[in-house]
DNA sequence: ACACATTATGTAATCGATTGCAGAACACAT
DNA sequence: ATGTGTTCTGCAATCGATTACATAATGTGT
């Protein structure tokens, strides 16, 4: 191996053809003769050539990579949706690139610089938190047409989104806790200003009513979607004179909190309160109680938003539209729930 | 907002300079005079101007980017450390690529193409399951020196690698355990092969015959680092007839796998046997019982491999060794251990 | 006034791949 | 032999930024 990659004129010089040649030979085999294919291909071999990502993205004006960006690198909860992005991806030969809207924002870049200066060629977000004037800005860009939200979504936006069907989880949730025969249930809600906060919680009011069930403002807990404001929760639980019989959690995470806090009061589940999650998260199963839940397919999601992306990439004189992609949730039922006693 | 952004040339023409003057106006500002500096910084607010990548990288031959490689895009394990390197990167300039080597194998690519065509500047790997002839591959390219591993190692390869003190961190949850009053202790692994189910192995083994402690066979229970395998490892232990009092499993997720399962057969934690983990993950602090574990700081792995790594590329001449940085751990008493009845 | 150093700017080549256009080579019909 | 069409290949411009080198402008010392 030489110290420098070899060109596409040093596979031209060895296949003496031109470097035009070359370049239709290996993007476009078809229009070239049967030896001259040959001959380029072997020189291929022997030079060891490799693509200049670089020269051919100037040459294109495409960065052959597609951005991802995340609330937080280190939440955990992502990681699947990044496999089904990055599988999809990497079979078209794209890269994904992946960064943080929060260290992105600390640095003082702005997110549509990564589609302006040719990093790549659109960009997945998984954070429907963004600041009006960050969304505001990326609707008015050119580029526009190459963003789309996945889980989360930014209410009012113009962008297409991937999400799980967070109202009729919710739904399919209460009914559940309904069914067993429980009249009094509490919710415990993700983040003020999430909309996954606010879908589930909306969506937990309506079906409450919608069963005629008693519904009390206290009964919503106000947290987010972390272990910790599960155990919070749980504090606000124990300390109620008069307390539900259920409870839904807008999160695994805070149902297991929840659940490890009221232990440590001496009370169990779902012998004091049964105790339903959103996510199916691989711990649900693995949790003593095993927690029931609303599962929702996080590989499906980042494949499906991957997809969508590099539709609208490569075929941008589509007109595309900026609907919802729902993907269905379906209900899990495992130890934490059960009838009252 | 036009449909294309400005070009050096467009920024040139509003300052009335030549693109050399810009260029160097933007990437080494001490050399112009005051009034052109001001004119060509007026030029690019006004026309927007950004740089683009693509043609600084083909003419600098520096992608300014990097690529991370974990085993398994969908293990959470890892997003702490990606926020550690990510952090340092990006505050360099710098972007991140992240790739999972299965899929890249998968695809047919080979890892060094990164690095061969000008997608990433260098790389650092978080799988130390790879195949040797892939290590050959790597050792043997030009950009070896760019290439290092993080968390996890490949025996005997000639990579940097930062990691945090596995064989020390085995001691003190061993001597832990023993100080206790345990002298009857298992151990249950990480997957055969693995680096660091050999490291912790090796020095669980050396550490019980340091203590003079029994030792039998049975008493290692092969395992891998998940939940599920943390759950067989509690039927292996339920089963014997000369049951140890302690366990150190060698990852967080065996440990509360393991404690799960136990109390599905009535056996608690730790009453009726001590737990100690590794690597002391976010949960282990909620679970219950909450676990006494051993304490690896992820995002300093991260942010020390991004250092190195950048070193290494901007300074190209310096002459740099292969040695293993590694990072303290400490021990984190909590629930799970105690005496023995 | 002159030689010489210093600073600031412009000119043009360069990185490596792609592609419109033109021309060569060949077949086939008249 | 000439015209027409088809298939294949090469020439050369191009993408946008960087930088070695040349040159212009300014200051300094004698």
């Amino acid at each position: 191996m030489g110290l420098k990659t070899a060109t596409l004129q040093d596979v031209a010089r060895v296949a003496k053809v031109s470097t035009a040649t070359v370049s239709r030979t290996l993007s476009n085999p078809d229009v070239v003769s049967d030896s001259t294919r040959t001959r380029v291909s072997d020189a291929v071999k022997v030079t060891g050539y490799r693509i200049n990502r670089a020269a051919r993205s100037l040459r294109t004006q495409r960065a052959h990579s597609v951005l991802v960006l995340l609330p937080d690198l280190g939440n955990p909860f992502f990681s699947s949706i990044l496999e089904g992005i990055s599988r999809h991806l990497s079979q078209k030969g794209y890269s994904m690139l992946i960064a943080s809207t929060q260290q992105v924002h600390d640095s003082g870049e702005r997110l549509i610089d990564y589609l302006d200066d040719a990093r790549a060629d659109g960009m997945i977000i998984l954070d429907g938190g963004l600041d009006a004037d960050v969304v505001a800005m990326l609707e008015s860009a050119s580029q526009a047409q190459r963003i789309l939200f996945a889980c989360e979504w930014v209410e009012g936006a113009h962008f297409p989104s991937v999400r799980c069907e967070n109202r009729a989880g919710t739904r399919t949730a209460v009914q559940h806790l309904h069914a067993l025969g429980h009249r009094k249930i509490a919710h415990v809600t993700g983040p003020e200003g999430n909309v996954l906060m606010h879908a589930r919680k909306d969506a937990f009011v309506t079906e409450i009513e919608a069963l005629g069930l008693e519904h009390r403002p206290e009964w919503i807990i106000a947290a987010d979607f972390s272990l910790a404001a599960g155990c919070l929760a749980a504090q606000a639980w124990v300390a109620m004179q008069d307390r539900p019989t259920a409870v839904f959690c807008a999160s695994d995470q805070l149902a297991l909190g929840f659940i490890s806090e009221l232990s440590r009061h001496d009370f169990r589940v779902p012998d004091n309160v049964s105790v339903v999650g959103f996510d199916d998260i691989d711990l649900a199963a693995q949790f003593i109680p095993s927690l029931t839940s609303i599962r929702q397919d996080r590989l499906s999601i980042g494949e499906i938003a991957a997809t969508m992306l590099m539709e609208r990439i490569e075929k941008p004189d589509v007109v595309h539209t900026d609907t919802a992609t729902v993907l269905p949730v379906s209900l899990v039922t495992r130890d934490s729930t059960a009838p009252p006693r």
